[in-house]
RNA sequence: GGAGGGAUACCCAAGCGGUCAACGGGGGCAGACUGUAAAUCUGCUGGCUCAGCCUUCGGGGGUUCGAAUCCUCCUCCCUCCA
């Protein structure tokens, strides 16, 4: 552009750049003005987020805040990586009706376990502390508590929508309900937060935070909220009740092979809040797509940036491969389980052999399948309800797409 | 404490003495078409020794040739009054 606004155009342009990354997926940010001020003192921040230590199944939902905490850390922040074990130990009842069950300390501890050897996979070691919050709580006196909770109000509270819901349906809000925002709000003040990211479910906790900080006269923290990501069906949340999720110790095929049956427009949605390329890589994908690429050849690059990073390359390269001979040219699947099914002399009917095998539920479910001509034997389409398989034969049985199983008859 | 309404398959929801393994929708699965995408069309969606049989409609007991449907007791939910 213009001569002689060199330098001022450049950190302009890497301000934005800054901000353009971390303004990526979020949901919302309180106050960006303070944020942009805040980062332009040059001291690297102190970004704090707080996890649950009752969810030892980690899916890849829960990696879209972990993300933006690496893509701070690439700016030349610092990570707190806060586990909520306290408040575990309590057990956290927000939610909706569920009381959740409490932890031992035990269970925590393995909890803690599991989210140090994932969030690294992620994360940069070098610029992450692992804290908790029974470190400052556990010691925390009675009278001290109330002290805590003397600086804030019963109005306030109600303003959080649960609450406000409840207390509007004259459902029971537990006192103690009351002291989960101020106990996490507090972990800010302990950690004397910069930053900190939460889903938008929390957003009020961390405006709770924001408002201690202040009372104690701390710079009151900005806030982040990152969306609650889509599960594999695009509608609802990402769960594992629901069976929509990714789990991160999904197998390689699994993996990859999930990314792959997502639907063209939530690939979008993944690849800004999975993904850990850049966003000018993804704007590039775009164009590709509307200049004629196939979407599927995207979905297959995130598909192996994902296994890559919860595995390894090795695993990401052979899971594509295995994906393409499967899928693009069917060839059976190089690994299957095998099954030794006792079929005794007269024969066993196929449908029992489908059962025995596990490739259905039950006896009436396999032969559903056969029905439907959804079942094959090496290969060949048998849809014969009293179709026999006898002592001493090896095949491959496939039925529908993805079940298969190798069977040998004794 | 009083009055009333409800509990049906994964979810919602019909049915109100036989024709009900139970309408319809959602979801799921399968087939066709494909890019394991979407959309669309079709079928299936309790179990089994599968053209036949067995067990289901909150739980127990009863009436009847026959009950998800009627009676009775129990459990749980919801609404209104106090």
């Amino acid at each position: 552009m213009g001569l002689g606004t060199g330098f001022l155009e450049e950190c302009m342009t890497a301000g934005d750049d800054m901000m353009t990354t971390i303004r990526r997926g979020v949901d919302e940010i309180i106050r960006e003005d303070e944020l942009v001020e805040r980062l332009t003192t040059g001291r690297p921040l102190r970004i704090k987020a707080g996890f649950d230590p009752t969810a030892p199944d980690l899916h890849v939902g829960h990696t879209v805040l972990v993300n933006k905490l690496r893509q701070f850390q690439d700016l030349g922040h610092y990570v707190y990586f806060l586990i909520g074990d306290f408040t575990g130990m309590i057990g956290d009842p927000s939610g909706k009706s569920a009381t959740r069950p409490s932890l031992s300390a035990d269970e925590v501890a393995a909890n803690a376990a599991t989210y140090r050897e994932q969030i690294f996979k992620i994360l940069d070691p070098e610029r992450t502390a692992l804290a908790f919050n029974s470190s400052w709580m556990g010691d925390m006196s009675a009278a001290d508590m109330i002290q805590l909770a003397s600086r804030y109000t019963v109005a306030r509270m109600l303003e959080r929508d649960d609450f406000h819901k409840r207390y509007h349906d004259n459902r029971s809000i537990a006192i103690h309900e009351f002291l989960y925002p101020l106990i996490q709000g507090y972990d800010s003040v302990a950690l004397e937060a910069d930053v900190e990211i939460g889903g938008t479910d929390q957003k009020f906790n961390l405006l709770v935070g924001r408002d201690l900080q202040r009372e104690v006269g701390q710079l009151p923290q900005i806030i982040l909220t990152m969306p609650i990501l889509e599960g594999l069906d695009g509608e609802q949340k990402m769960s594992k009740s629901l069976g929509n999720y990714i789990g991160i110790t999904d197998s390689p095929d699994d993996m990859f092979g999930k990314v792959m049956s997502v639907s063209d427009e939530l690939m979008w949605r993944y690849l800004e809040l999975l993904s850990l390329r850049p966003l000018a890589e993804i704007k590039a994908f775009r164009s590709e797509v509307e200049g004629g690429a196939n979407p599927r050849d995207i979905k297959c690059r995130l598909a192996h940036e994902l296994v890559e990073r919860f595995h390894d390359r090795a695993a990401a390269d052979q899971a594509q491969d295995e994906f393409r001979r499967r899928f693009q040219q069917g060839a059976d699947p190089s690994d299957m389980p095998h099954v030794t099914v006792e079929t005794g002399a007269d024969g066993l009917a196929l449908a029992n052999v489908i059962r025995t095998a596990g490739l259905t539920d039950s006896t009436s479910d396999a032969y559903r399948m056969l029905k439907q001509g959804a079942v094959r034997v090496d290969g060949e389409r048998v849809s014969e309800t009293n179709a026999v398989l006898r002592a001493g034969e090896d095949c491959v049985i496939r039925v529908g797409k993805r079940r298969f199983a190798r069977i040998t008859t004794t």
